[in-house]
DNA sequence: GCATGTGAATAGATTCACAGCG
DNA sequence: CGCTGTGAATCTATTCACATGC
């Protein structure tokens, strides 16, 4: 299932370039993913493609469009204006892919009315109060680990169903709250993991 | 395997709370996985907990530090300094776990010299010499997707053997070479993803 | 004939449950 | 008695292999 939005960027890709149908196999090329599973993957879907041919790009960019919600745009908000979520907040590939910055917030007063899009910092303090205002259902912590289990519990009770974790600590949401989570460090950290085993043993990656 | 950072940032917040000694059931509530899990995870290390008292947090982090790599200096470069190249050169958090950028590129003109820690934004027709010079081993990609795989490709006959990857592409490395990645607007497309389901039926996230 | 769709086979990860040690 | 360490059981994901349909 998070294979789904890496078929999408492919599919768009060969779009571009007028490519009418692409094979399982030709997906799996592209995508670093094993054929079976790709037509294991789509079949979840409905039964999309033609035997002898292969999958029609158009109609599965909007197949997957639609599994993925991606049909209407997305109101997203950023708790946390620092480097990252500054970053996060301008990155080109959110509003291109439907992700509108609704709002942001950040506990700093000096932070308070930084340009975000079409947007201003806000100050925390109207978190729950905008947030729900906005309908807003998707928000990214970029806060420090301190707060962000209170920031997380604040966007839950203003109607957040949906939260994108970059500050480094467990957080606690209710089951019907989707949380997904990236470590920075985390993965710098399994990079060096690797290095140090292949320090030691004759430098071959295990699988 | 991955879990080992989540443990290790556990660890270290109870040794700052002076707690001596943990059983796998609180490092479990701390890290939000099953204490069996915990327990078969760290026996994988080595027999270090002792039955009826539980695990000696100082002895876990030093092992798990050793596992991982951590208890020398990485040196890390960074391959496009746009927003997020940027606030990843600026995120404490890995100066704070031994990871050091030792080296930063950039194919704009305007963006060379820019400071970045102790160093300078370098053009990236350098980045072979350089890197290589250097001896870092793992690098960070925060390039334009349409450069990524032939920034990969130079990085690699570097001496790179390591490589964190936020360039919404896949790249192909040897085999030889360990290839992490992060996509951000993946991770918003899945969350989409439940908001889409939950709309849908009846507002419960599955499993 | 060629590529999908899918049952069966395999591999891998997670959880259970308990024997064994401190 | 409490908690680890681990074989067995379970669940999930991936891959294989081929019958089916265009």
């Amino acid at each position: 299932m998070a294979r789904l939005p890496v078929y999408l960027r492919a599919l768009l890709e060969a779009a571009e370039s007028q490519t009418a149908t692409l094979s399982s196999e030709a997906l799996a090329d592209l995508t670093g993913v094993n054929a079976a599973q790709v037509r294991k993957d789509l079949s979840h879907l409905g039964s999309y493609g033609t035997r002898g041919v292969g999958y029609d790009v158009e109609f599965l960019v909007r197949q997957i469009s639609r599994q993925l919600g991606l049909t209407q745009d997305r109101r997203v908000a950023i708790v946390g204006v620092g480097n990252l979520g500054q970053a996060l907040a301008r990155y080109h590939g959110f509003p291109a892919r439907g992700f509108r910055i609704a709002a942001a917030f950040d506990a700093d007063p000096a932070k308070v009315g930084i340009p975000i899009g079409e947007t201003r910092v806000r100050p925390v303090e109207e978190l729950v109060e905008v947030v729900r205002g906005e309908k807003v259902a998707i928000a990214i912590i970029t806060t420090p680990p301190q707060v962000a289990q209170d920031v997380a519990d604040r966007l839950v009770s203003a109607g957040v169903t949906s939260i994108l974790n970059f500050a480094p600590t467990v957080l606690r949401v209710p089951g019907n709250v989707a949380l997904r989570k990236v470590d920075l460090a985390v993965e710098l950290q399994i990079l060096s993991y690797y290095e140090q085993r292949s320090a030691l043993s004759g430098d071959a990656l295990p699988a």
